[in-house]
RNA sequence: GCCCAGGUGGCGGAAUUGGUAGACGCGCGGGAUUCAAAAUCCCGUUUUGGCAACAGAGUGAGGGUUCGAUUCCCUCCCUGGGCACCA
């Protein structure tokens, strides 16, 4: 027999695939459809190292699998065109991003197609091409239309090498997530998304996606950071006289006002402005002011460094429960950004006001005590067992199979409390009802389409409990393909009611026990509350007049009752999330389809005149004073008012390289329309992106602005469903194989080219597929790959 | 500091309804083939004692539930990731 000879089998079935054109994707709608999708990658000058195609691997192979058990597949590839590295090429080599682009498209092309990915080409989308931004464009527009963008004026993170304003989303550890550089705070004209509109959605709805990595929905919840407290009106006293003004405090724990005692606001807070004539240090502050201001975000949020802070003299504020006059201070360690900006300090048991409160001689008043009770706490385990369940989607139930000893079958009911886990009525009457319904209708059908699935491992379900011995005679299956999304497509129709087959987890029993006191609070209670020592955690609220004895969230719902009653404060809940600065002072993007008109203000470029092109330019470089490249050619930023036709100027700004690919999966589906952004009636049939794999670094950039711009085409009628992606999937990078990161400056970067040339593409597939645990990282072995070369050997 | 994920041979890593721990691959040892080597094929390979049969120990540590725990529960340690003066 000849050789295993990769190369040659390869090329042959690769030029078969293209000649007979066999991954071309129908919109036939007699087959059920799945949604396969990687997110694109950005054409880079380098090319593709070893790490980048693994996802696709994973998603090629799934989509073939899914194609050979008789699903209508979609599996398409683009680009994520516009972006910083093309522009900074420009501005080196003076060749056009648009030129640079075009090429390293076609390298990343010729590249994967040597992996024998089963992509459907006709589909692909490059979100630097007019007929796609004319859609982005489109989408900005509906959300200025509905009050969603705004222009702003107030102070941004402002990237001094980049020379453009960057979103929260941009930045890591106060640095520019791209060229390091150390952000500062610049008061620039921008264009801003409301996306703090869509945090309690955004968080909520994370609840519908249980097929999504918990760590990524974990790191989303973080990012949006709701809080829930109250938000407290302080009386401000000049002098000796009360005035009507107020000044508002958020805080987590209103069971602690009567422990307040002092009050803090931000530097940037409108109250020393305000009171300038009635503060009597006004210098002194100014100069600390002034002196916070002038610290770049890094500095002032250094944990290690020391608390600072000034008195405001003349002015005080009183305390609404207790009506006790508290000193205000400024201090950088309350953020403007947060909250209302100001803070009432509770240094028994806050960390911060705690330092802040020793450092310069503040009284320290303990209202909360640890409550021994509540930290020996009963806990409770489940032991969950899987079951083969019948689901009746018409009427909202399942039923749940139970084989008896002697293997006659009743169907219990589940009362559907989540959506995984599930609690076995205890009912009689309900669970009697079904057994009725059953023997009078098709028993036998149960068994001929049921049993297949099932196994009657009877032995080794026989459980004891502390209450005797427990025979578990559910019927369930073992197997492991039995997950909801790939649920057995046979129906069982008994009694007119259509059923899925599938296995649920289920509840089978809950143990209780007794927890001891846990270290931390031991160790507290030990100190007895002594000088030194922070308390933040819960127990029961002392010297606290009305709240005494009662626990923490008691006292919380007390004290917000009372502060209502007063008309002193209310609920409240605060998001860590900030809007998103829209606008970069860039040259490669999108161009914002708006004009300034001095007579009708803002005015959106009318929908018929979309796309807004991107003008050709001689100089990419950023002007740094804020305006984009843009600005500078006087022909086209020239342009008469929409709505009154006089004269009037283009907005300039970019947007930012998110925002193709806050939409671009829905373009697959449609992507020759040009009549709108995609056929409602192709968004019906194929969405929402069933299986979505890509880099861990997107969870709260990508993820967080695509789930907030189709809620938002979701609201405005142009998409079918409220969430993109049913179920996502990281993957993990690979290392080189010293362990480092594969990059040209350590010259440890494998070419995908060389390794299809030594040992063959599916060898490299098989191989990345076998590294290790999916989503995590893991370092290249050349020793694995002739591995698993020899296993293809084998099987040739 | 807080949140999340994880900790199993020399190495990457299997083992989820709680039921034979170490699949598969790498490496290593031995053998076959060869003049010899590479490649290939076969056997062995958690560890301790033993020539062997076999016996003991063993999934980060300690405790618990159970007839039975890598798996469930508690406490602690370590590694990786995320967030961080967020009131």
């Amino acid at each position: 027999m000849e050789k295993y000879n990769p190369q040659k089998i390869e090329a042959e079935w690769q030029k078969k695939w293209i000649d007979e054109d066999v991954y071309r994707t129908e919109d036939t709608k007699d087959k059920p459809k799945f949604y396969i999708l990687d997110m694109f990658p950005y054409p880079s000058g380098e090319g593709l190292h070893v790490g980048h195609p693994k996802g696709y691997i994973a998603t090629d192979i799934f989509a073939r699998m899914k194609r050979m058990r008789g699903f209508n597949v979609l599996h398409p590839m683009g680009w994520d065109a516009f972006g910083l590295p093309a522009e900074n090429y420009a501005l080196k080599t003076k060749t056009h991003p648009r030129t640079s682009t075009e090429k390293n498209i076609a390298n990343f092309k010729a590249q994967l197609a040597k992996l024998g990915f089963s992509y459907d080409w006709e589909r692909e989308i490059n979100t630097s091409e007019a007929k796609f931004y004319k859609w982005t464009q489109w989408i900005f527009l509906q959300l200025f239309k509905k009050g969603l963008a705004y222009e702003s004026f107030e102070p941004i993170n402002w990237c001094p090498s980049c020379k453009t304003g960057l979103s929260n989303e941009d930045l890591e550890d106060g640095r520019c997530e791209r060229c390091d550089s150390i952000i500062e705070q610049k008061p620039i004209r921008q264009w801003v998304l409301k996306i703090t509109d869509y945090a309690d959605r955004m968080l909520m709805d994370l609840a519908k996606l249980p097929h999504w990595e918990e760590s990524i929905k974990e790191m989303q919840k973080n990012w949006i950071g709701r809080s829930e407290g109250a938000r407290v009106k302080f009386k401000i006293k000049a002098g000796d006289i009360e005035t009507n003004e107020q000044i508002e405090v958020f805080t987590t724990r209103p069971d602690t006002l009567f422990g307040a005692t002092y009050f803090v606001v931000a530097p940037e807070h409108e109250l020393i402005k305000n009171y300038e004539l009635r503060i009597k240090n006004y210098d002194e502050i100014l100069t600390y002011v002034n002196k916070a201001k002038s610290k770049s975000d890094l500095e002032r949020t250094d944990l290690a460094k020391d608390k600072s802070g000034a008195e405001l003299k003349g002015i005080s504020v009183v305390n609404p429960v207790n009506g006790e006059e508290l000193p205000v201070w400024v201090a950088d360690y309350v953020l403007m950004g947060y909250g209302t900006g100001a803070i009432m300090a509770v240094p028994a048991h806050d960390e911060r006001d705690y330092e802040f409160a020793k450092k310069f001689g503040l009284p320290i008043r303990q209202v909360v005590a640890p409550d021994i009770k509540s930290y020996n706490k009963t806990v409770k385990t489940l032991e969950v067992l899987k079951r083969l369940v019948l689901r009746a989607e018409e009427i909202n139930l399942d039923f749940w199979l139970l084989g008896g000893l002697a293997a006659v079958f009743h169907v219990g009911v589940i009362w559907r409390e989540h959506d995984d886990l599930d609690i076995v009525t205890k009912d009689k009457a309900t669970y009697e009802k079904f057994v009725v319904l059953l023997e009078s209708e098709g028993f036998k059908k149960i068994r001929e389409k049921v049993i297949p699935y099932a196994t009657y491992e009877l032995v080794s379900n026989i459980f004891q409990n502390s209450d005797g011995v427990e025979i578990d005679t559910g019927v369930w299956s073992d197997k492991d393909s039995l997950k909801e999304e790939d649920f057995i497509p046979d129906i069982v129709d008994f009694d007119g009611v259509k059923c899925k087959i599938l296995s649920l987890n289920f509840i089978r029993s809950i143990k209780e026990y007794q927890v001891k006191t846990r270290a931390k609070e031991k160790d507290f209670l030990d100190k007895k509350y002594l000088d030194g020592f922070v308390y933040s955690e819960k127990g029961a609220a002392v010297n606290s007049e009305f709240l005494d004895g009662l626990t923490t969230s008691e006292a919380k719902t007390k004290m917000i009752s009372f502060l209502l009653e007063k008309g002193l404060g209310e609920k409240a809940v605060n998001y860590k999330i900030k809007d998103w600065v829209f606008s970069r002072q860039r040259y490669w993007g999108e161009p914002i389809p708006l004009v300034h008109c001095d007579v009708c203000g803002i005015v959106a470029v009318p929908e018929s005149e979309l796309p807004v092109l991107l003008p050709e330019v001689e100089h990419y470089e950023p002007s740094g004073t804020g305006e984009s490249p843009l600005a500078t050619i006087t022909d086209w930023v020239k342009k008469l008012c929409p709505q009154c036709g006089g004269a009037a100027r283009r907005e300039t700004n970019t947007m930012p390289q998110w925002a193709g690919s806050s939409w671009y999966y829905l373009r697959y589906l449609d992507p020759n329309n040009d009549k709108a952004l995609i056929d409602i009636a192709k968004d019906k049939y194929w969405s929402p992106v069933d299986f979505y794999v890509g880099g861990a670094e997107h969870a709260t950039r990508h993820l967080i602005y695509a789930r907030f711009w189709h809620k938002f085409l979701f609201d405005i009628g142009a998409v079918n469903y409220d969430e993109p992606f049913t179920r996502l999937q990281h993957v993990g990078l690979i290392l080189a194989e010293d362990g480092r990161k594969m990059s040209k400056r350590w010259g440890n970067v494998i070419n995908p080219d060389s390794v299809i040339a030594s040992h063959g593409a599916d060898a490299m597939r098989v191989y990345e597929m076998f590294m290790g645990p999916f989503s995590q990282s893991c370092a290249w072995s050349t020793n694995g790959l002739t591995g698993t070369r020899k296993f293809l050997e084998k099987v040739w």
